[in-house]
DNA sequence: ATGTTCTGTCGAACCGATTCCGCGAACCGA
DNA sequence: TCGGTTCGCGGAATCGGTTCGACAGAACAT
């Protein structure tokens, strides 16, 4: 069922054909038509192989996500959800490659295999040899997060550093002086995690700046862990009132704690953070937070297109830095 | 940098270094040894595109997600993540597409362009276009879930209704008479979606057979979707003491509810269920359930390579009912 | 010395598309 | 009637691999 097939029977050569469906040049309508006719009988469709050889380009992009024995968070999940979308939209497939290590087999299959046009990068830490990699071979690419070094590469990012200063402001103001940050797990801190250090940035700024006390917490990213922070919260820093995170996993564990140890929300205790909006609305109450935008993958689909298009001109970046929204997890330092 | 290249280089044929690289025929030692040579220097990777095109097989598995628009469950995402995983360990990529309809272009793409060895279907309906076009088409392909007549076909699925059966069975043995089913939202129920079918299933037969009274209830698969189908349950059923569910997004509501309204688990409300292993153990107190097998992908993945190498074989099923671990969260019925 | 087998390598065809070059027919104005 | 332009199409090269058949030279048997 190959275009030579549909060839014959037309009664025209194989280009023909071939132009007659790309509309290279222009073909007589009755002969076009006579070929559509053929197509749709035997419902041929170019084969995808022959095509990107001659062409030079696959028409799909690589997506790196981080290895499956991890289990991705909901945030991930979004980007991976959202780029599928946007590649589909605009006729474009998504090959997959869940790499964690340097030197990964299925990360070099694609890159020098030369299956993918361009490549998405997610979870990549400070240093990364995988950018590097990629750099080395004019694959074009581009990161979800950014390296230490960002200046010549394409990227979106969560300015996790203002959102989380934004957050600590917004609890000063309401007159709260001891505040805690819950981070995220203390092997991302350790590994030089770009959000997990970026919020630790923002927050120590943040709260010189306001003249507070703040402690810092590593929590692990789930129920438990944060169940398990908030005891050592208190346990350690009763003094604290309000509470900032970026870790949303640990969510419903905080929660969890809370409720047990009766500390009502937001009489008590404040909370404010970023999240993915469904964890923010699931709290209770509902979170106070910057609503990570969903359609992070989308722009990155959307850069990489541009990189794609035209690779000499300068890398651009996305910074996002979404509003906080208000809901009803903050509110004025108790009086005791 | 293809293989003329490194032919050239090398002071052979380009048919020689591809048997080197191969190993289909003998190449000499030392040859073999300067071949190589160069492929480390240059860093040479055969072109995919090429290769497929020669060999007809892509050395790529397709996945058909649900569309991206749909958030993915917990369990879905586990079989993305084992499938991934899997094919990695085989060598293979994995293309995805997020596919609702039954005409989708991604769909049309992966399948007639010829993208793909084969293909993995997930969230499938009971009456579904995409399988009968795969049969069409002579691709092999393996379904997660299966369809009404799913004896053609190659599948693996969890035995919902058994499993419900079961939970059903274990909460009549502690002597609770009155059972509520918490099924999937009631689209899905409405859409012919089978898990829900035959939970239902499983659960009207076990309750006839035991001789209980039973309602079923659909539920939004969310925490909110929980909260409200709990209210619903206490308002409309109050003589119900046990509570058995499929839908474990809906658990943290269903949990919440719970603790508002003072009902203790297993005290005064006894729970089991089918849910990921992480659902349950989230759960206050550790939910008795039957731990969805998060390596269903990996089961397709091997279905399915099977089925690439053998196409006549008779088409296998596996039917995975997994035992239910006894937690914390059913006990016997309550004395009033 | 001659025929046979075995080794290692090469040349060329092929997979299925795209695309450049060029050719014949129709058409036009002079 | 002739030269030039336009239109529609066919032929052939090409992308980068794989693989089949052939073939030179060495090794071996007769």
């Amino acid at each position: 069922m190959n275009i030579g097939e549909i060839a014959r029977r037309a009664g025209v050569s194989r280009s023909t054909v071939s132009y007659a469906l790309s509309g290279k040049r222009v073909v007589s309508e009755q002969t076009r038509q006579r070929i559509q006719a053929v197509i749709d009988e035997l419902d041929y469709r170019p084969n995808a192989a022959a095509r990107a050889l001659k062409e030079g380009r696959t028409r799909t992009l690589g997506l790196v996500i981080p290895p499956a024995s991890l289990r991705l968070t909901d945030m991930q999940l979004g980007f991976v959800a959202s780029v599928v979308e946007a590649a589909a939209r605009v006729d474009l497939d998504v090959l997959l490659s869940p790499s964690g290590g340097d030197h990964d087999r299925s990360f070099e299959r694609i890159v020098s295999g030369r299956r993918v046009d361009g490549v998405i990068l997610m979870e990549i830490r400070l240093e990364d040899e995988r950018v590097t990699r990629l750099q080395q071979t004019g694959l074009p690419f581009v990161t979800i997060g950014h390296t230490a070094h960002p200046q010549g590469t394409c990227w979106v990012d969560v300015d996790y550093a203002t959102l989380i200063a934004r957050c600590v402001h917004h609890l000063a103001d309401l007159g709260h002086r001891h505040i805690a940050l819950i981070n995220r797990s203390a092997e991302l801190v350790a590994a030089g995690y770009g959000p997990a250090q970026r919020a630790l940035t923002g927050f120590t700024e943040a709260v010189a700046q306001r003249g507070l006390t703040g402690v810092d917490l590593c929590c692990a990213d789930d129920a438990p862990g944060g169940e398990a922070c908030l005891e050592q919260l208190r346990d350690q820093h009763p003094d604290v009132t309000a509470i900032a995170t970026i870790n949303e996993a640990a969510l419903p564990g905080i929660q969890r704690a809370l409720e047990r140890a009766n500390i009502a929300v937001p009489r008590d205790m404040s909370i404010a953070g970023v999240a993915a909006r469904h964890w923010a609305e699931d709290f209770r109450p509902p979170l106070t937070a910057a609503d990570v935008p969903t359609e992070m993958g989308n722009h990155a689909v959307d850069l990489l297109l541009e990189r794609i298009a035209t690779p000499d001109a300068p890398p651009r970046h996305l910074l996002l830095t979404p509003p906080i929204s208000l809901r009803s997890s903050t509110g004025p330092v108790p009086t005791r």
